[in-house]
Parts: structure tokens; C-alpha cells; sequence
RNA sequence: GCUCUCGUAGCUCAGCUGGAUAGAGCGCUUGCCUCCGGAGCAAGAGGCCACAGGUUCGAAUCCUGUCGAGAGUACCA
């Protein structure tokens, strides 16, 4: 609808002798409807640069500008400058009608058709269950996943995995330790060591396995490795209860082995902006307005995590993406900006990488704010959450608020609210939706197809109705490309409301038959266009509730 | 100390390259079920957009400063 409007603003724009760039047309939805249905500012930008009156270059446009007389109307100047757009009934008859058509492919674009990109999301290494915060991270990875499909991008999910270094070592050894204790054996359990249940269980299915005989057994590899398959298949399996998967794991491990960690510090030496102090190599940040340099090597020869992460980075786009999304929690913010140098030194466009922030999930219970730590076991499982409200209300929960803002979860509020959850108003206009549909068939008397005429459609209600629905495919593009997936469910909750307002005072059934089945398609595609938004969001579309 | 994110209704939060009268949900008040699903609809109360300056036709939005919240600032990840 805006290309549209633009191309022919653009031939006024040139005829009428105005200089204008590409940016200068930019339409926008007016929050008032009197103001009409797209609403350019074109007249204020190219006034300014003139040095001229808007209202006097709105009218030059106005006086060049040729449209279509059946699909808009006449185009007017409003207030100081504005110049208006109104479009006429048939312009959303023959909109429907598309969407209808294309079902569920509608609002599916085709700007990354051809290309691959690559989004990165959870990478928790297997130390514990995934907490509420991670499941903030795998909802929003997962549904910008699905948004970058729906742009027509192949698109890989990916999960970054450390399992060796200090930290799974730990794991390992609070396994060992808390096995000799299920054994009668007690001995200090250091503070620094994993204290969740969960290590308890592993020891115990160990002695389930083993008896006794791991009783003398001073390496901890054993312990390490029964711990990481346990954990690991316990992250897949939360994952999986909110319909996420990840197509590769990718072991930070494979990166030292095949000598890409070593190859990466050798590129950077190449570039000079390498150096060795204290027995540590060092990237020299401060050349490129860093307050510090940053170790990359350790004095004991173990690198520190930004070299593999640089290495693993240049690996991303050695495997053919033209485009690569990370995905991280707050507590990462620090890390990613020596990667993206390191990138940029090396010859890599930084602008390839998205790296999206967001902030955690502060939780409370009885006005209390409950802590969140891995090791010190004081956590809320996703699974929990999942098991509480439900993969629904989870996955929606987490999306419905923008990732830059700090999620405030009421552990109460969450467990006794879920019947008024937000989540429930959109699946029950879907639900209320399939019902219509179900009995207006049932009946016999109305049917409807892509080509059912639209044409008995034009008052107000219906009128908002398909202009709503007419912009998904707009919304989806700018909630893909600004990756930020809730823009969507606030479109989608002001489509529903319209949907609502428009059932309570026109009738589908009983009003005849030539209107009836124009009413039932128009059903039918405000079922079409929440469901395709349910499947970016990853809900569930009931057709009863 | 420094860096990043944030500060909008009682609460949780939207507000699209800067645009016209600042929105939603929850909570509160009041109406609406003989009729397609009342998990709904309609109406109402509720605001110095943290504060102070600046930029311009125009600022919740951009710039500077102050205050307040969170995260980061390791030879931990």
C-alpha cells in the first residue's frame, strides 16, 4: 500500500520540478482516523531544505500528483503541512481478497531469498537447568528465527557449547563429592561448588549404575562427562516443551582442535595488534579507544573466552552466512565489542553481526526479588514456569515486552492470573473465529472461497477490520527487520480487538446470504492472519478453547 | 570512577527515520447475555512522559547535565 502510494508521489515529486532522496518518502499510519489511512510528511522535509512554506509545497505536490480515482480518494492538506491519504472501499475489498488467496503465506516476504543467516541463541554451557532468564533468551532467539523465515531467509539455529575448562571441571567434582556423600562419606562441599538438587540426582543415578565402585576413582571425567548428557538432554528437553530446537551445537572444543583458536590469534598477530606482557598475550583495545588492553592468552598458556569467541565468529561467516544474529543476556554486554573488533581488524563487515541485548528477568514472589545464580542453586527452572503457566503464556510472556527492558515476572501473579493472561484474548478470538465458521457451514446456508465477493463489505467496523488486516505483512516486515518480535503481538492485540468490536455488533449468520458470506470470509481472514502470527510467535491457534 | 540499558496512568508496559488530541492490559466505577462463544463489548476516572537546559516549524522521541534503577567494568564464562 505504501509503495504504491510512493511511486506516484515520487512522478508528482519530479514533475512538479522537486528535487527529493529516497528518505524523503516516508508515509505513516495516522493515530487519528480522520486524518486518513497513510499520512506523508514529505511537504515539512523538502520545505525545510527549501526554505519554503509546506502548506505551499504540499499544494505544488498536490497539483502533480495523479491517483487512481477508484481506489483513493482525493488526497488532502492537513494541518501544517500533512498531506493526507484516504483509501476508498474497494482498494481493501481487493486487499482481502490477496490475503485470502495466499492464506497462509500471507505477510511472507522475499528479501533474503537466497541468503543464509545464522541465529544464535541460549548457548548456556551444561552446568545446570536453564533458568527463567535463559528461556527469555531461547523464546526471543527462537521467534526471531521464525521471523527472519518469514523474510524468505534459510535460516540456521545454533547453540555455542563449552564442556571442558574450570567450570565443567567444578561440575564434575561437585558430582564426585556429593556421590560420596550419598555414600555416607561426607566431606566439605566448597562454596563455590554447583549446590543445586540437580547434582544430587546425577550422583544418585551414578550409584544407581555403579554402586560403589566409583568410590576410590580420583578423576573426575566420569562424573564430568555422566553430568554434562544429563544436563545437556535436560536443556534440550525444556527447549523442546516450548517448541524450540536448535539444528546445530556447536562445541567450542572443535575450535581448538582444528587449530582455528591458534589461526585466529595468528591473523591478529599478522595485523600488529598483538603483544605479549607478563607472560599473557595481549590485544592491543587501547588503539581503538578502549580504556584497556585485553588478554586473549593467559600467563598459564588457557586462552581467555574472547579468543575463541573471535575464532568462532570468523568461523560464522567462513560457513557461508551472509547474515549473523547473537543473541545475549545483559551480563554478556562487555564481550561482544572486542569480538566485533577483532572482526573488523581482520577484514570482516562488522555491520554482518546483529547482536541483540536483552535484559533480564528480574522475578518476585510476595513482594520478594528472588536472586538468580546457577551455582548457588537459588533459581527458578524454566521447566517450572513451563510446568505453572504453560508453553503458551511462557513463550508469549517473554516476547511481549521489548527485550530492552527488564522483564518483571510475579511468580504469584504469574500462577493465579493465567485465566486473564493477554495470551488468552488473542486465542480466543481465534477460537471464537473457528466457531463462527463452523456453525455458519453447518448450517448450510453460507460458504466461502478466495473469490466469495467482498463487495457488501464497507461499514466502519468492517472497514477498520480489513484495514488492520491489511497491514500484517507490513508489521511483520518491520518487527523481522527491527528484531524485535513485540511489535507483532501488539499489532496482534489491537487486530483481535477490532475483530471483537466488529463480532459484537455485526452478525455473520442470519443476515442474508450475500452479506453473510462476505462477513464469513472476512472471519476467515482475520483467522488467517492471527494464526500466521501465532506461527512467528510459536502459540498454539485452538480452534476451541 | 568509567561504559551500556532504562525512567511514560495506582501496577506491568507500548508509543514505528522527530509529527497532529500521549495509548493498552491489569486494578477501580458504570452499563451490556431471549440472539453467531460474556475468556467478550461499550463508557468513565486516572499523566509536569524522572528533573533542568538545548536543537527547530514541531520533542516522550535527538543533544548536554543532574537524580534514580539494573547490568557490565578479571590473566571467570
Amino acid at each position: 500500500m505504501k509503495t504504491f502510494l510512493k511511486s506516484h508521489l515520487e512522478k508528482a515529486l519530479s514533475s512538479a520540478g522537486l528535487s527529493y532522496s529516497a528518505e524523503d518518502l516516508y508515509f505513516e499510519i495516522p493515530k487519528n482516523q480522520d486524518h486518513g489511512d497513510l499520512s506523508t510528511n514529505v511537504a515539512f522535509t523538502l520545505a525545510k531544505r527549501q526554505k519554503a512554506n509546506p502548506q505551499a509545497v504540499a499544494r505544488q505536490i498536490l497539483e502533480h500528483l495523479q491517483l487512481p480515482e477508484t481506489l483513493v480518494g482525493k488526497p488532502e492538506i492537513a494541518g501544517p503541512g500533512f498531506i493526507n491519504f484516504k483509501f476508498k472501499p474497494a482498494w481493501y475489498l481487493t486487499g482481502v481478497s490477496d490475503l485470502l488467496k495466499q492464506g497462509q503465506t500471507y505477510g511472507r516476504h522475499e528479501t533474503g531469498r537466497g541468503k543464509r543467516v545464522m541465529v544464535e541463541f541460549v548457548s548456556a554451557n551444561p552446568t545446570g537447568p536453564l533458568t527463567i532468564g535463559h528461556g527469555r533468551q531461547a523464546v526471543l532467539g527462537d521467534t526471531i528465527a521464525n521471523l527472519m523465515e518469514w523474510l524468505g531467509y534459510e535460516v540456521v539455529r545454533e547453540y555455542y557449547f563449552n564442556n571442558a575448562g574450570r567450570q565443567m571441571r567444578v561440575l564434575g567434582d561437585s558430582v564426585r563429592l556429593r556421590y560420596l556423600e550419598e555414600l555416607g562419606d561426607s566431606n566439605p562441599f566448597p562454596e563455590d561448588y554447583y549446590q543445586g538438587e540437580y547434582i544430587r540426582d546425577i550422583a544418585r543415578d551414578l550409584i544407581r549404575e555403579h554402586g560403589a565402585s566409583l568410590k576410590t576413582l580420583d578423576d573426575v571425567t566420569l562424573f564430568k562427562d555422566k553430568a554434562e548428557s544429563v544436563i545437556f538432554e535436560d536443556i534440550k528437553n525444556s527447549c523442546r516443551r516450548l517448541g524450540i530446537h536448535h539444528d546445530v551445537y556447536y562445541n567450542e572444543n572443535s575450535l581448538y582442535e582444528n587449530g582455528h583458536v591458534d589461526g585466529a590469534l595468528a591473523l591478529l598477530r599478522e595485523k600488529g595488534v598483538i603483544y605479549d606482557k607478563d607472560g599473557a598475550v595481549w590485544f592491543k583495545t587501547t588503539d581503538f579507544g578502549n580504556e584497556q588492553d585485553k588478554v586473549l592468552v593467559k600467563s598459564t598458556g588457557e586462552p581467555t573466552y574472547r579468543l575463541p569467541d573471535i575464532a568462532y565468529h570468523i568461523q560464522k561467516f567462513k560457513r557461508g552466512f551472509d547474515q549473523v544474529v547473537d543473541i545475549f543476556g545483559s551480563d554478556h554486554i562487555a564481550t561482544y565489542p572486542d569480538v566485533l573488533l577483532a572482526l573488523k581488524i581482520l577484514g570482516y563487515d562488522p555491520e554482518m553481526i546483529t547482536v541483540l541485548i536483552h535484559q533480564f528477568v528480574t522475578v518476585t514472589q510476595a513482594g520478594e526479588i528472588v536472586k538468580m545464580s546457577t551455582r548457588k542453586a537459588n533459581f527458578i527452572t524454566l521447566d517450572w514456569l513451563t510446568d505453572e503457566a504453560g508453553a503458551d503464556v511462557v513463550r508469549f510472556f517473554f516476547l511481549m515486552r521489548s527485550m530492552g527492558a527488564h522483564l518483571n515476572f510475579d511468580l504469584d501473579l504469574a500462577k493465579k492470573e493465567t485465566d486473564e493472561n493477554p495470551v488468552f484474548y488473542l486465542q480466543y478470538a481465534h477460537a471464537r473465529i473457528a466457531s463462527i465458521i463452523r456453525k455458519a457451514e453447518d448450517a448450510g446456508e453460507l460458504t466461502w472461497t478466495a473469490e466469495t465477493s467482498l463487495a457488501p463489505l464497507g461499514n466502519p467496523d468492517e472497514l477498520d477490520l480489513m484495514r488492520l488486516l491489511l497491514q500484517f505483512p507490513e508489521t511483520v516486515y518491520l518487527t523481522a527487520t527491527h528484531y524485535e518480535p513485540h511489535r507483532l503481538i501488539v499489532y496482534l492485540n489491537e487486530l483481535a480487538a477490532q475483530f471483537h468490536k466488529f463480532y459484537h455488533s455485526n452478525y455473520v449468520i442470519g443476515v442474508g446470504k450475500d452479506l453473510g458470506n462476505a462477513r464469513l470470509a472476512l472471519c476467515a481472514a482475520t483467522k488467517t492472519v492471527l494464526k500466521n502470527g501465532f506461527d512467528i510467535l510459536g502459540i498454539t491457534a485452538p480452534e476451541r478453547m
